[in-house]
DNA sequence: GCTTATCATAAGTCATGGTTTATGATTATG
DNA sequence: CATAATCATAAACCATGACTTATGATAAGC
């Protein structure tokens, strides 16, 4: 599977980010997260619907509530991604730099 | 100045992302890029209004044409950005790998 | 078993933003 | 000087998605 973006969109949007950083800070709860953020809970559960599709972010039910960690395998496809997309940028960058100095 | 996710929202957008890419591939005037994507001059024109306010690409003015560039300047906020995010989270993520083997 | 707590989904609302057409400004061309 | 080419901005349209309330499903506690 190509990867799609997802991470980069997931994480654009404030409020996700916001819920995507207080995972990375320690794993939460719903209604942990719901205490902490300026949203209601069902909002919360879809914002962590969408970082789960993205696979930034993973569940694991713990009784009737469920616990959401990070998600090591997105993260690396994700961090692939970005270093592939930067280093395309970057020797673009450095051939337009060669160019200009032949002249 | 704090960065403030304007790159990452800059490039969330498919369309403005392709934008970019292509400007990465080698610079480009504003009929150029409009030549190739399936939207219209204007579209194109406040595409790179969004990506120069987040400071990835710069305006060259050529005649009565502009000419886009990457801008290594803001590239390389957001790279030093996204390396402290994905710092925090293999820290964290590691802290909790941890923290489980402890038990 | 009944109530409480936690969570996800459905349906509806509303703002944001990506798109279009229209237009004016600036520069090259003839 | 007049026309064509390039670009940015304004205004209007509309789809997407972020939010809400309502509700049902599952698990814990009494």
């Amino acid at each position: 599977m190509v990867y799609d973006y997802a991470g980069m969109m997931a994480l654009a949007d404030p409020t996700r980010r916001k819920v995507f950083e207080l995972i990375a800070d320690r794993p939460r709860s719903v209604i942990d997260l719901t205490r902490v953020l300026p949203v209601s809970q069902p909002a919360v559960s879809q914002h962590l619907k969408v970082l789960k599709e993205a696979r930034l972010v993973r569940a694991e039910p713990k009784g009737a509530s469920n616990i959401y960690h990070l998600d090591p395998h997105g993260l690396g496809e994700m961090r692939a991604w970005l270093d592939r997309m930067w280093g395309d940028a970057l020797d673009a960058f450095k051939r337009e730099v060669d160019n200009s100095k032949e002249k």
